[in-house]
DNA sequence: TCTGGGGTCCTAGGACCC
DNA sequence: TCTGGGGTCCTAGGACCC
């Protein structure tokens, strides 16, 4: 059972005598102590991938790009998990840890339409529902919990849903807050479900290593490592001004982790924070330093870019270029420009200046993305906004794309672009398009 | 067959303006 | 007759998340 006690409320009974006495709940009168559910799904696009293929159950999978190109396991079966098979791990070293792993190619638009069907499902226990990935969300149920006998209740419902109606597990934990739902629902994976008490919050984080808190990651744990925190109990009590000296602001933030405090809402995924940056990057198949298949992918990123920032009646202003070579030193080279464009020949104009200021032959490339920021939405009618002759034109190939299939029509110069589908980024989120094979 | 892809936020230094 | 000072924008780089 859950620490949410259920009783009447003597004043409001008083108030409202003539109408029926009324269960409510004592912690939704209290402002500090909110009721946060956080579900995981399980090994999600692995285990998407062993429901529709019924021959993949049990058997040890990995979930990743083009076999054929550069990639790296997006997700692992249980089974492989269990063989010690980790996401972002390369296709060698799967094999090495899990020789007779089965590789799958994603398929990214199954899994945004099973992630949109299951948060679909969640809206029916609240409003406040966030989208923290395609693959896990956050639920506000402080003032709904009552409605469904209780948080408890809520999370065994859509577990039984989950599994019923796509076959699928998930991981669910119940805390006061965000940091600790995410937290506790992290604890007992796969098909777990762990809640925090408010009750039980200190002894919890005392002997809690910091690493296990979302937003600490390696680099930090270093530093705090280095400083003798090794528990978020030690985090707790280090005294502010020290930390704020090293972390700058986050310090207080740091602290507060350490406490297992975290005021910040659950944002419900139709109150999102407006999109900042739209881009795309590629790591070639084969370092290269011809400049001719150099341009060819940064044009066929451009246009990818273009046509999300058009889908979504985006422009922007400010254009980025990734380059990252075969000894994987990374740079990143940006311009803003005077007017807004979400045109692909422009940001690959932009992209390719960027790009010959920024190589140094003749060092090998292995990795170009394209991402323009500085947004702003329906821009079409200012004076801001760079004119463009050819938007009736995009419109209508926008529109056929759209129809049959991304560059069923395209500049001459992507004929040759490079095929293959490719797994979608685990950022998915609504309201985004779903990312596009290439 | 070493190391994907898509995001957000923060910091720090320099330019520029009033 | 040494060195003002804020605010904002721009760029590069780093940390973190899934």
């Amino acid at each position: 059972m859950t620490n949410l006690t259920i009783c009447h409320s003597e004043a409001f009974d008083a108030e409202e005598s003539s109408k029926p006495k009324t269960l409510r709940c004592t912690q939704s009168d209290k402002r500090d102590e909110r009721i946060v559910l956080h579900v995981d799904m399980d090994a999600f696009f692995a285990s998407v991938e062993q429901q529709t293929f019924p021959f993949l159950r049990g058997k040890p999978i990995g979930v990743c790009g083009d076999p054929d190109g550069r990639t790296v396991i997006a997700a692992a079966s249980y089974e492989a998990k269990r063989r010690g098979v980790k996401t972002a791990m390369t296709i060698p070293e799967a094999k090495k840890l899990c020789p007779e792993i089965v590789l799958v190619s994603g398929n990214p638009a199954k899994y945004v339409d099973t992630s949109t069907r299951i948060l679909a499902f969640y809206t029916t226990f609240t409003d406040l529902v966030e989208v923290f990935s395609i693959d896990e969300a956050f639920l506000d149920v402080t003032q709904t919990a009552h409605l469904f006998h209780g948080p408890e209740e809520i999370a065994r419902s859509i577990k039984a849903h989950l599994k019923a109606q796509f076959g699928l597990t998930c991981s669910a934990g119940i805390a006061p807050n965000k940091l600790l739902a995410k937290l506790s629902g992290d604890m007992h994976k796969p098909d777990g479900l762990t809640i925090v008490r408010q009750s039980e919050v200190a002894a919890l984080m005392e002997s809690l290593p910091v690493q296990e808190l979302c937003g600490i990651g390696p680099k930090t744990q270093e530093k705090l490592n280095r400083l003798g925190i090794k528990t978020c109990g030690e985090l707790g009590r280090y005294p502010e001004k020290q930390l704020t000296g090293i972390f700058g602001i986050n310090g207080t933030h740091l602290k507060r982790m350490g406490q297992g405090v975290d005021e910040s809402p659950v944002l419900p995924y139709f109150h999102e924070p407006a999109t900042k940056s739209m881009g795309h990057s590629f790591t070639l198949d084969k370092d290269t330093r011809d400049m001719a298949e150099i341009q060819r992918h940064l044009l066929q990123l451009s246009e990818q870019v273009g046509r999300r920032l058009r889908r979504d009646s985006f422009a922007g202003r400010t254009v980025s270029l990734v380059l990252r070579y075969a000894d994987f030193s990374t740079f990143i080279k940006q311009h803003s420009l005077k007017s807004y464009i979400d045109d692909g020949l422009r940001i690959h104009q932009v992209g390719m200046k960027l790009f010959e200021e920024l190589y140094q032959p003749p060092r090998l490339v292995r990795l170009l993305g394209i991402s323009v920021s500085n947004l702003v939405r329906d821009l079409k009618q200012t004076t801001a906004f760079e004119d463009s002759r050819a938007d009736s034109l995009f419109e209508t190939v926008d529109m056929v794309n759209n129809k049959y299939g991304e560059f069923s029509v395209a500049r001459a110069r992507l004929q040759e672009r490079t095929p293959g589908p490719r797994v979608i980024s685990p950022s998915w989120r609504p309201g985004a398009p779903t990312p596009v094979g290439r």
